[in-house]
DNA sequence: ACAAATATAATAGTATTACTATCATTAATC
DNA sequence: GATTAATGATAGTAATACTATTATATTTGT
């Protein structure tokens, strides 16, 4: 089986990384080293280094850091909507399918072998600790006409979609999804960190816990049938 | 009447700014300038030159910027929480105490006169847009034993224990906690940059959405008396 | 009122970062 | 085999996030 690439929006990068060995490096050794070093430390000087290249290389793929992250990140969410694409398609019923979704979202990330040059299990703790800082920027407008956030908004979109045709009538569909998906990885950071913040242990077992609370808060919204609904 | 100020753990700050001029000035422009330029445009040399002072003095009150921001978030959670106690003192049911919790959550933020040198409404853009980066660092864990966080997950567990008075077999008190006083100011900036991302519109009238859909899932999972409780 | 202590200001300096520019070299392609 | 394009090597710059030193106010105790 060949490997795969996503299909990302242009204005993520200068040159697309996923076409040329040094992109694929690049890609790579970024997220092993974004996610050794924090996003903050990270530099593109150390990333040359340990892929024995140069600043100035680096620059002919991505504009700056900040980018990078947002390409990464993008490239993560693809990966999700790939994966719940896959395992949705032979279901029929909607919330057996919105179920699946979150059992994607909140389950342990492993290698996934189909894209060879992507550590997904980094890449998730990269998405967990870093996610937000894509968004909260003075650029967010212009970035988001650019269609920078295409992956995590198309995922939220297919979800949304799924919630409104299981209950039509319920009023804050794109609220409660958006905040589904952002808080199963807050979640998992606070785990790892604030562990008073959260309801899941810092074991193995926070995944199951995880899609038990996301499935709780999702399905209760939806499905109330007081004057909360 | 007199200014009141609040109590805020020692480590956030080298010198109590609270206590000299100098150090209210530090607070009052830092707030309008994190506001304006956001965290990362921010700098102690600019801070300098709008308060008439200079890098170096302002390095005797905070070790860094990120302090400083920690210490204006920490300050925020602090002043909800005396809201929040203000609004409750008098209320005995603990669903409606919990609704007024989310009421305050969720409320449009007005200068409050009881703080002198603190703009509220624009501190508020500042958690909306910088919350995240007071935690999502390398440093989490050190900044975490030192208390840094204080004010938030003081927040946090006033309104889990609230939660668990209502609900003693719930089982995501601080899960679902946190997700919405997070998620809170995140559908705020959704509500203005993001728009498909949320349910809320971006006009006036967002406030009251969002403690609609606050109250809808906490009140639903809580109370849920089907499968999903 | 005066000395001592302390806070602030003024100034300078440093390592690092986030780039940009130039030119040489290697590799792919036509 | 020549042309084009990608990469590498090197240098340079403005800004950032500090630290250090000394001078000057300002406050405080006696």
């Amino acid at each position: 089986m060949p490997t795969l690439a996503f299909k990302l929006n242009d204005h993520l990068y200068l040159r697309d990384p996923q076409h040329t060995q040094l992109g694929q490096k690049i890609i790579h050794s970024s997220v092993l080293l974004i996610d050794r070093l924090g996003f903050e430390q990270f530099t593109f000087k150390k990333l040359a280094e340990e892929i024995d290249s140069t600043e100035a290389s680096i620059y002919r793929y991505f504009e700056n850091k900040h980018r990078l992250l947002v390409y990464l990140i993008a490239w993560y969410w693809n990966w999700m909507e790939y994966r719940m694409e896959i395992f949705t398609s032979a279901v029929v019923d909607p919330n057996e399918k919105l179920k699946t979704c979150l059992r994607v979202l909140a389950e342990e990330k492993k290698y996934d072998p189909t894209f060879e040059f992507v550590n997904e299990e980094a890449l998730h703790r990269i998405v967990i600790a870093e996610l937000d800082k894509t968004y909260l920027t003075k650029g967010v407008d212009d970035h988001n006409k650019e269609g920078l956030f295409g992956g995590f908004k198309s995922v939220c979109a297919k979800i949304v979609s799924l919630v409104k045709e299981i209950n039509p009538n319920y009023l804050f569909a794109e609220s409660l999804v958006s905040t589904v998906l952002i808080t199963a990885n807050q979640q998992l950071f606070f785990a790892s960190h604030l562990p008073s913040l959260t309801s899941l242990e810092p074991n193995e077992n926070r995944y199951n816990r995880l899609y038990s609370f996301l499935e709780n808060v999702v399905f209760c919204s939806i499905n109330a049938d007081n004057k909360y609904a």
